[in-house]
RNA sequence: GGGCCUAUAGCUCAGGUGGUCAGAGCGCGCGCCUGAUAAGCGCGAGGUCGAUGGUUCAAGUCCAUCUAGGCCCA
């Protein structure tokens, strides 16, 4: 029996498992982080570093995580902790939104049929025990993905204080003139009795009336007969709100002739009517659009003219190129109703019920008086044509009932006052947009967007504390009637406005223009996105934590029209400029196939199952590994890619670790071999790769250059080929020490890298790194830089060619393996044929070689000498073959060599692992 | 219907200014090893670069159209 020498080795030991086991150890970690209170050390650490504040859109208090928060926070995270490792004063001051319609109908739903017998304080204080209890459910589960930030004082939107911001914010731009009341058509949801904002309408199918209507034209263009034009609308309950027609001036139109009358349509569409609506006739008449501006109509029902005017927006792929114009029920009806001066009109009450009288409409649903609008077109002969369509339709995104637009009082504020649009325009250019077309949509959405309508008539909210003149209309300006209201704000948060006495805030005495002493106090509340918009006063400005503007703001792409709108108008309203310098937008989570997830599609992943399989720390690989400029895609397929994906840098890292069990933390560096060398020039340049990355928001490539380090790199080639060194060489001997130097320089660079993504693991890793002194946290440490010690170009150019012999060898040993001629690679002795350049090169290295290619023997010889049956590289003249390897195999290190039997006592050595053992015993 | 965006192997990603740019890693298949072992190593097979036209001597790479998908808006 032979002798077994694996106890002379230096096997690797550690106490860092090969199973992570995340589910079980996050918590631990995060235990750690939160009893070290590591947050805080890092923010005194940089105290002094130049701030680069990443403000937080806060979340809406509603319901558990999903995906996109997922990505959100932890790109957020990822992007803190880097520039905290780089020593920047970075902290994450997490924010939630609290008021809003959602969480009032949450809390309407639980009130079941008491919500309308419910006070509005009562209400409000349910409201705000809703929210408060997501805020700690959320909080929960952003500290579980490991987020670092000041938890314990997060931002809410319903804090008094940041109530008497948003009340202070609304009074800057009350007092700077950009607030107005007025009439405008709002999306108006008839269920819930309230204006809707965008962000509040969603659109879904529908099927409505799709009626063809025909008006009788003033001044007829036949001697004998009337002349109509023809209109087609889907919304026949807007007609008694009908004030005008409009065409297109660039388009012609046609006026045919039927039996008994004359009809003018867009002529490009008259052969689809013909087939639709089954108009017959001839075209006796072509007439420009612009002719036909100024001509005056006959309501179809009503005792009233409708008159007739140009408008771009009215096209020709659909209906019959002729829009019935109602100011009141239409965003571009109402725009068009003010250039002319038309009555913004709107017969509709807050239910959706008309207040006209005729033909009984008077208190009718208008969805329901479709029917009743037809038959009257009907019995008055003024229906060509009633059929039915399923089309996109504006929705109440909570009650999911149909919308209308109606016009009510509204307060606004206007975007052209003092050119605020124009402001707004030139900070977008100012500012930094990440991706580049972040700016171009934006910029689209700002020239476009309407005043912006700030009220809403709802309970959940911050209230429009302005008074009114009972007499006279007038809102009062007193500055210190606001200041107390902002006091009591500020004491009693804005509960305080519905139970406050006015007589009590205004001013002794005090009295209208008008002479009058009666006041009411403003019902509405304020939009949400008013709320979240002046977070930047609230937030950045006030708390001392932060600093006003920040450096990024970093949402949603679908935050351009929402957030990073809402506060950009806001900051540049009041302050003259952006509260962002830079904006990074990701995209939305979408499943394997790129489609959006969805309930009723049954793709949806969640964050929850996903830690509770793999960890928390796979999303974050996840978040780090995927391209978040477009849509991110999530499947199970993806996650089990990065599983083992993170499997294999574990277990690369924890190999390293290993070796390092007995390293005596001393400096090798003039004992490196130029193996050692090359993983540190790797090292390097992936320090610098990985930098960029950074810098540069490209977090998926920092995934991908740290994974390819560690595959490639370290443990297909560099730590393959050290195992021989590491294992055999006596344990304190230059050259394993030298090894092991260069090892321990790796894996804590490596921890570092890593650590802004794989945090958990990084922490894991750095408590185990072995040191004679080190940080009580890896994010307590700097990020790392590049050596350039170690950056060598030549060496780097030699080692790519000696890399890419090695390859062919490989294929060499391959083709003998699969002929059983070898199993191991030490099995074999390798010969490799050269010309010039590369012969040189092979005889430069020429002791190295067994070691890099992992065989027993190599001999280099001239190409000329290649045998017939060697293996050839053609592109750099080159011809391997492949022998058994002389002598016997060495029990110790199993190579082979003919030294094994040279020692009677030893009968199983070879020389080299002889004098090993000779001199351990010494 | 409009604005912005995306589309390279099964998966995640590379591919300045058009001319070895069709790549990497993983997965998969086939082996080796058993001293990183629910590990490690090697080799191999995979793509008409979403589709169709066009510009050009030459196009994933420029233009147009279309298809699919996403966000926002109507």
């Amino acid at each position: 029996m032979a002798k077994d020498y694996k106890d002379t080795l230096n096997l690797p030991q550690t106490a860092f498992p090969m199973k992570a086991n995340l589910t079980q150890r996050e918590p631990e970690i995060i235990a750690f982080w939160q009893e070290r209170d590591i947050y805080s050390k890092i923010q005194k650490k940089n105290a002094s570093g130049a701030p680069m504040i990443l403000h937080d859109g806060p979340p809406y208090a509603n319901g558990h995580i999903h995906m996109g928060h997922v990505l959100n926070k932890v790109l957020k995270d990822i992007i803190v902790k880097y520039w905290s490792m780089k020593g920047y004063y970075a902290p994450f001051v997490p924010g939630w939104d609290c008021h809003g319609l959602p969480i009032e109908l949450q809390v309407d739903k639980q009130l079941g049929k008491e919500k309308d017998s419910t006070p509005v304080l009562k209400k409000r204080q349910l409201c705000r025990e809703y929210a408060e209890r997501f805020v700690q459910i959320q909080r929960e589960e952003f500290i579980r993905l490991g987020v670092f930030g000041d938890w314990q004082r997060p931002y809410l939107t319903m804090d008094y204080h940041y109530q008497a911001t948003i009340v202070e914010e609304f009074l800057r731009f009350l007092k700077e003139g950009y607030v107005y009341r007025g009439k405008k058509p709002v999306h108006w949801c008839p269920s819930c009795v309230t204006a809707l904002a965008e962000a509040e309408v969603e659109y879904n199918e529908k099927t409505s009336p799709s009626i063809f209507v025909k008006f009788r034209l003033d001044s007829p263009i036949h001697p004998q007969k009337e002349t109509y034009i023809l209109v087609w609308t889907t919304t026949p309950w807007t007609l008694p709100a009908n004030l005008a027609l409009a065409v297109n001036p660039e388009v012609e139109y046609v006026a045919i002739e039927t039996g008994e009358e004359v009809y003018i349509l867009a002529g490009a569409l008259l052969e689809r009517l013909r087939e639709e609506i089954g108009l017959d006739g001839k075209v006796v008449r072509r007439i420009p659009g612009r002719q036909l501006e100024g001509l005056k109509a006959e309501h179809p029902f009503l005792n009233r003219e409708s008159i007739i005017l140009t408008a771009d927006f009215v096209s020709i792929s659909e209906g019959t190129g002729v829009v019935h114009i109602a100011p009141g029920h239409g965003e571009e009806d109402y725009l068009l109703g003010l250039q002319h001066s038309l009555e913004i009109y709107a017969p509709v009450d807050d239910r959706g019920r008309f207040t006209i009288q005729d033909y009984g409409l008077r208190g009718m649903d208008v969805f329901k008086a479709n029917s009743r609008i037809i038959e009257i077109l009907k019995e008055r002969g003024a229906l060509l044509k009633s059929s039915e369509i399923t089309h996109s339709y504006p929705h109440c995104w909570r009650c999911k009932k149909p919308v209308i637009f109606r016009a009510t009082e509204q307060w606004f504020i206007s975007v052209e006052h003092n050119h605020l649009r124009q402001r707004c325009l030139q900070e977008i250019d100012r500012v930094r947009w990440i991706p580049h077309w972040g700016r171009e949509r934006i910029k689209g959405m700002v020239s476009q967007r309407p005043d912006w309508c700030i009220s809403r008539q709802r309970a959940w909210g911050v209230p429009i504390t302005v008074a009114i003149c009972e007499t006279c209309g007038r809102v009062v300006m007193e500055d210190a009637f606001y200041e107390n209201v902002l006091q009591m704000f500020r004491a009693k948060g804005a509960d305080s406005w519905f139970e406050a006495d006015l007589k009590e805030l205004l001013p002794e005495g005090y009295r209208c223009e008008c002479g009058s002493a009666e006041f009411r106090k403003e019902r509405d509340i304020l939009d949400v996105w008013f709320d979240s918009g002046v977070s930047h006063a609230a937030v950045l400005q006030k708390d001392e934590r932060l600093r006003w503007p920040s450096f990024m703001y970093l949402e949603g792409s679908d935050q351009h029209r929402g957030w990073f709108q809402s506060s950009l108008i806001c900051s540049v309203g009041t302050r003259q400029r952006a509260p962002y310098e830079v904006v990074l937008t990701h995209g939305f989570v979408v499943d394997g196939e790129g489609k959006k997830m969805s309930k009723s599609l049954g793709n949806v992943i969640s964050p929850e199952e996903i830690i509770r399989e793999s960890g928390a720390e796979i999303l974050r690989l996840w978040v780090s590994a995927e391209d978040y400029r477009a849509d991110v895609r999530l499947s199970r397929e993806i996650i089990k890619r990065l599983v083992e994906a993170y499997r294999k840098i574990r277990n690369t890292c924890r190999f390293m670790l290993g070796n390092l069990y007995d390293f005596d933390h001393g400096d090798y560096r003039k004992h490196l071999l130029e193996i050692d060398r090359w993983a540190l020039l790797k090292l390097q340049k992936l320090i610098k790769k990985v930098t960029k990355a950074y810098e540069n928001f490209d977090f998926h490539e920092v995934f991908h250059r740290i994974y390819n380090f560690c595959v490639v790199d370290m443990s297909a080639i560099y730590l393959d080929i050290l195992k021989d060194r590491l294992y055999t060489f006596a344990p304190e001997s230059l050259e394993r020490r030298a090894a092991q130097w260069t090892v321990y320089q790796i894996l804590n660079a490596l921890v570092r890298l890593m650590a802004p993504v794989l945090s958990f693991t990084a922490e894991e890793l750095w408590q185990h790194l072995p040191a004679k002194e080190k940080a009580e946290s890896v994010f307590l440490t700097d990020f790392p830089a590049p050596s350039e010690e170690f950056m060598d170009e030549d060496l780097e150019r030699r080692w790519d060619v000696l890399l890419q012999i090695r390859e062919t060898a490989n294929k060499a040993l391959e083709e003998k393996r699969r002929e059983k001629f070898i199993g191991n690679s030490l099995e074999a002795k390798l010969r490799l044929y050269a010309a010039e350049d590369i012969y040189q090169l092979l005889q430069q290295y020429r002791d190295f070689l067994p070691y890099f290619f992992i065989v027993s023997q190599v001999e280099v010889g001239e190409i000329s000498e290649a045998p017939e049956d060697s293996l050839r590289d053609e592109q750099i003249s080159l011809a391997v073959s492949v022998d058994r390897a002389e002598g016997e195999k060495c029990l110790r290190c199993w190579n082979y060599s003919p030294t094994v039997g040279s020692y009677r006592e030893d009968p199983h050595l070879c020389s080299r692992c002889h004098s090993v053992l000779m001199s351990i015993k010494r």
